[in-house]
RNA sequence: GCACAGGUGGGUGAGUGGUUAAAGCCAACAGACUGUAAAUCUGUCCCUCCUAGCGAGGUACGGAGGUUCGAAUCCUCCCCUGUGCA
């Protein structure tokens, strides 16, 4: 899932995310809430309306924007006092003010309400810490089931430009393509998943009690929150493993804010089926592309006569039309085409590494192949 | 020719007697980036040497000379640039 935190993937529109394939955008509750506000929100007829963005959309809860923004908040067991980052204001989320929130933005999927722990934090901080995302999940649950009839939204129809339908599992699922793809030509309406999120720190016990008492609370899907969040990458690996494999296989299982292109095959062969992360996009952003033959920083002097592709493996509009040495120079221009071009190649980067895991775990019909990721990248 | 103003490291531009190899910004070069307070942040950025240190030498604020324990900073002459007046 790119991220779209403000209703909008930095550097690109919409429309080229739908070229590119993407299937679903990541968006937040904590930048929308801010601005353009959640009345705004409900007058533009929820987020998929107002961004033109008619395909799936999961908003995070601003659980994790508050963890990110320590300095500026205080959690309690009712919720959480912060204050914005655009103009220092202060603000109170909850389990049940998240909820509103995000039945008001309208996503297909939104998540409880959670504390993202810090990393590190000793036994009894994160102990507590699972406990009360625990009680968190119940209380997001509770109002989500009573409140999420409010969505009244419908889905506008899909844009002008029809979606392509070349990727692999388009191809393989064209069934299911043109049965949604007709629903919205109508204007779906829309209707919410809630899911759950698991914390419990490093510690796999905790992950696991934390996993089955989530599962207790019952959600649409689980994720793996609290990683990446400063520990090292192999503790990440070893907790994301022992997590997954107490999530129920026939729902959803989304690791929360990784990875780089090797890791999310790795997480992907060990039962993740979802991933969001800003790093192809803000890498993109700051010169550094992902490619079949290792990452490479556009910006560096070796790269300003290179005539050829950026990745000749790469079928994306950028590695087929521009050099190296364009990039380069866009970049170091400060161009704002720097900016839309690194994107897109990264973003197909990601996407296309994706499709190739989902495209082998078919031809296996649903058996993991470990290999898979090994091959390439 | 006269009168003002001014010449500082790749650029711009502070600094007007001593912790100044010389602020800041830009450029250049390298690194970071993982549920986005991020078109951001960090480092390097005169030369040489080593035991690699807030180390040792050397060179440096248009040029030459001088004053001083000490000069980018003060004095003298010269060169150059801008503006104004002849």
């Amino acid at each position: 899932m790119p991220v779209g935190t403000v209703a909008s993937v930095k550097g690109v529109s919409q429309d080229i995310l739908e070229e590119l394939g993407v299937q679903i955008l990541l968006g937040n509750t904590y930048h929308l809430y801010l601005r353009p506000g959640i009345d705004q929100m409900r007058r533009m007829g929820g987020l998929q309306n107002f961004m033109a963005w008619p395909h799936p959309i999961l908003t995070d809860s601003g659980g994790f924007q508050v963890f990110s923004l320590n300095e500026l908040r205080k959690v309690t067991e009712d919720g959480v006092t912060f204050r914005s980052h655009l103009d220092g204001s202060s603000h109170f989320f909850s389990p049940e003010s998240s909820m509103e929130a995000q039945i008001g933005i309208g996503a297909d999927i939104i998540m409880a309400f959670d504390e993202c722990t810090e990393y590190p934090a000793d036994a009894v901080r994160v102990r507590k810490s699972m406990e009360m995302t625990l009680r968190w999940a119940e209380r997001s649950k509770k109002y989500f089931e009573e409140r999420k009839h409010e969505v009244p939204w419908r889905r506008r129809q899909s844009s002008a430009v029809p979606r392509q339908v070349s990727s692999l599992e388009f191809q393989a699922s064209s069934d299911a393509e043109t049965r949604s793809q007709k629903l919205e030509t109508e204007g779906s309406p829309v209707t919410q998943a809630l899911f759950g999120i698991v914390q419990g720190g490093m510690d796999k016990s905790l992950r696991k009690e934390s996993a089955e008492r989530t599962i207790e609370v019952d959600f649409a899907g689980y994720a793996i929150g609290g990683l990446s969040v400063g520990e090292p990458r192999a503790l990440t690996h070893e907790v994301v493993e022992s997590t997954v494999e107490h999530l129920p296989a026939d729902k959803p299982r989304y690791l929360m804010g990784v990875g780089t292109p090797e890791e999310i095959v790795q997480y992907a062969l060990m039962g993740v089926d979802m991933m969001d992360c800003v790093l192809p996009t803000r890498a993109a952003r700051h010169g550094l592309l992902f490619t079949s033959e290792g990452k490479i920083s556009i910006k560096q002097a070796r790269y300003a006569s290179d005539a050829s592709a950026l990745d000749p493996n790469c079928g994306c509009r950028v590695c087929a039309r521009y050099t190296r040495a364009y990039l380069r120079h866009l970049y170091a221009s400060n161009e704002v085409l720097a900016q839309v071009l690194n994107t897109v190649h990264n973003l197909t980067y990601y996407l296309d590494t994706m499709k190739r895991v989902r495209h082998s775990i078919t031809l296996e019909e649903g058996v993991r192949v470990p290999s898979v990721g090994r091959a390439k990248p």
